[in-house]
DNA sequence: TTAATATATTCCTATTTAGGAATATATTAG
DNA sequence: CTAATATATTCCTAAATAGGAATATATTAA
């Protein structure tokens, strides 16, 4: 059961329900997240771990930055149907759909000063 | 995205998952769930009123007994999904084993008083 | 009517959770 | 090496949540 309630939680914040949306689009870093979520770094690093610890995205470094990116759905099998019909669920959503049109405009080395 | 926090936010607790697989299999009042669970009479209504404002279960009065059962899927897209997916999710937990187990020993006539 | 019973609601408390500020860690540039 | 930068972690606070005790409501029996 506990695998499960971590999927439930993970995908029950506003703010971890877009980034999930925007991971969709493209891999992005944290920076990225932080200009597009517009919070806090350490409340951005800190909802990615609660979705990785989900086995909704994984990470992989790149130099400074960590490169966040959906799970192919083999941690977890509650994430991979979940992030499934996430793929258009939400997509109407007034907030997410402001986001995704914003994202050409989220660019690390715009965002991020090196 | 408000209807759909609601189905993950009534997805995170494990009674009320406790709730949703029993009701697999019958419909029940709140005193049979109550004895199920071992929680307090306030606490199975609270959780009762979650899941039903989430769409994903739906009651009818028999006298002095309310009788709670899944939804068909009319109110919530995302509450038929996750409670066609939890048709089979779970159901090797095994605290839901023993729970469903049990299930014939509850009967509203021998547990509640009248 | 009154008594008994099933359920819902209110109130309070302990735990969890999201958020940010400050700090720590890690990587790259020089 | 040191400086700068991206990310992670720690610490603290405010809000949300689950739980139960007490209470309110509703229905049935007498």
């Amino acid at each position: 059961m506990k695998p499960f309630l971590k999927v439930m939680k993970a995908l029950s914040d506003p703010n971890r329900l877009k980034i999930i949306k925007m991971l969709q689009h493209r891999m992005m870093c944290v920076c990225e997240l932080q200009a597009a979520l517009r919070i806090a770094q350490p409340s951005v690093s800190k909802h990615l771990k609660i979705l990785e610890d989900a086995g909704l995205v994984e990470s992989s470094k790149d130099g400074l930055w960590v490169n966040y990116h959906l799970t192919s759905g083999h941690a977890s099998p509650y994430a991979a149907s979940l992030l499934g019909n996430l793929r258009h669920w939400l997509d109407d959503d007034p907030e997410v759909v402001r986001l995704i049109k914003g994202l050409p405009l989220i660019q690390r080395e715009i965002i991020c000063r090196k």
